[in-house]
DNA sequence: TTTGTTTTGTTTATTAAGCAACAGTTGAGG
DNA sequence: CCTCAACTGTTGCTTAATAAACAAAACAAA
């Protein structure tokens, strides 16, 4: 690709994130963020239609970035790992900041959903793989593993991390082992 | 000016002087340039005609920014005011690595002789204020006093600083000054 | 010396980014 | 209510930067 457009994208996705973290979304304007970009404001047009494009590409891009990480090292699509899950903690950990306002901001629901859509795949590929069809109704199932981990997420990020990441990890897993154990 | 021209120039400069810190001026090439500056080849041939151009401009422009904060805060052009010097030498302690690397590598005259020229125009126009004109002569009187404190800043710059930057500016505030009461 | 690799400049056509100017919205304050 | 200022999208034209390809030169190793 065209280098130019990565670095144009990538300056004003820095400069869109820095100003998220800095004020609320309502009150950033496109020329703020062409400015901080040292970029067009024609140019920020000619990547996103909007500011909610804007917003919506950059949930986008820091959600893949936690999905990456979650899954980066072992080739495995274990999430329920420990490894896997204590390097998604620490990843959470070092953007708390970030997913923090994402999650308070009044623009929450955006990234929420978006974080929901995600982990609903994720575990729908997890069961996929796993040979269990029992009485269980399958899609249910997969609500409720989707909502309870975004759910401990979401707890964790928004009330200040009140245990570090490894414990963390520890303990949803271990609430993932104990479902395992009452299937076998 | 075109916001493009200035983003190349500072990421090829940028590029060009952490190259010179870590190796041989000599065994830099364009190609590197361009990839660590994260822009096309051509680009770097559309600013500079060759690599000596890029060593000459970034001498240039590190020499500017040195004179720059020399002169800078006091609108007086006096350099042998304490507030300038101290400024200078502290400048000079923050980008030693630099300086030293420019002054000890093979294509250190280029450096130097920029150093020395622009020194000597300062000078020029230090004597050009002040209303002596003895019997001493002018031209001379300007190469001595510049050579003097270019040498001081190189042998201070290449030997590791061993003294700090504000015992170095009172030093040579205190040889200039010896100058000036010889003089009434 | 010969061979293969890398670098150097230069050129081509294509495209992204630049600036400036525009009319239409919005929003806060007098 | 009205005004003024700032922001929004959009457009037309210009220009810098891009990739790709090239021959010539420099270079290292066989």
């Amino acid at each position: 690709m065209d280098r130019r457009i990565e670095k144009s994208r990538q300056a004003i996705m820095d400069a869109f994130t820095k100003l998220m973290l800095e004020k609320d979304f309502e009150k950033i304007t496109i020329n703020e963020i062409a400015e901080l970009a040292n970029v067009n404001r024609g140019t920020v047009y000619s990547h996103y239609v909007d500011i909610f494009d804007l917003l919506n590409q950059c949930i986008e891009n820091h959600i893949n970035k936690l999905f990456e990480t979650c899954q980066s090292r072992g080739n495995t699509t274990d999430i329920s790992c420990k490894d896997s899950l204590g390097r998604t903690f620490t990843y959470l950990e070092k953007h708390a900041f970030f997913y923090s306002k994402m999650l308070t901001s009044k623009s929450a629901t955006a990234f929420r959903n978006r974080l929901h859509a995600l982990m609903v795949k994720s575990v729908e590929e997890q069961l996929a793989l796993s040979s269990l069809t029992k009485d269980v109704n399958q899609e249910i199932m997969v609500q409720y593993f989707a909502s309870a981990t975004i759910g401990v997420v979401e707890w964790w990020v928004t009330h200040s991390m009140p245990y570090p990441a490894e414990y963390m990890a520890e303990q949803l897993l271990s609430l993932m082992e104990r479902y395992q154990n009452m299937r076998t």
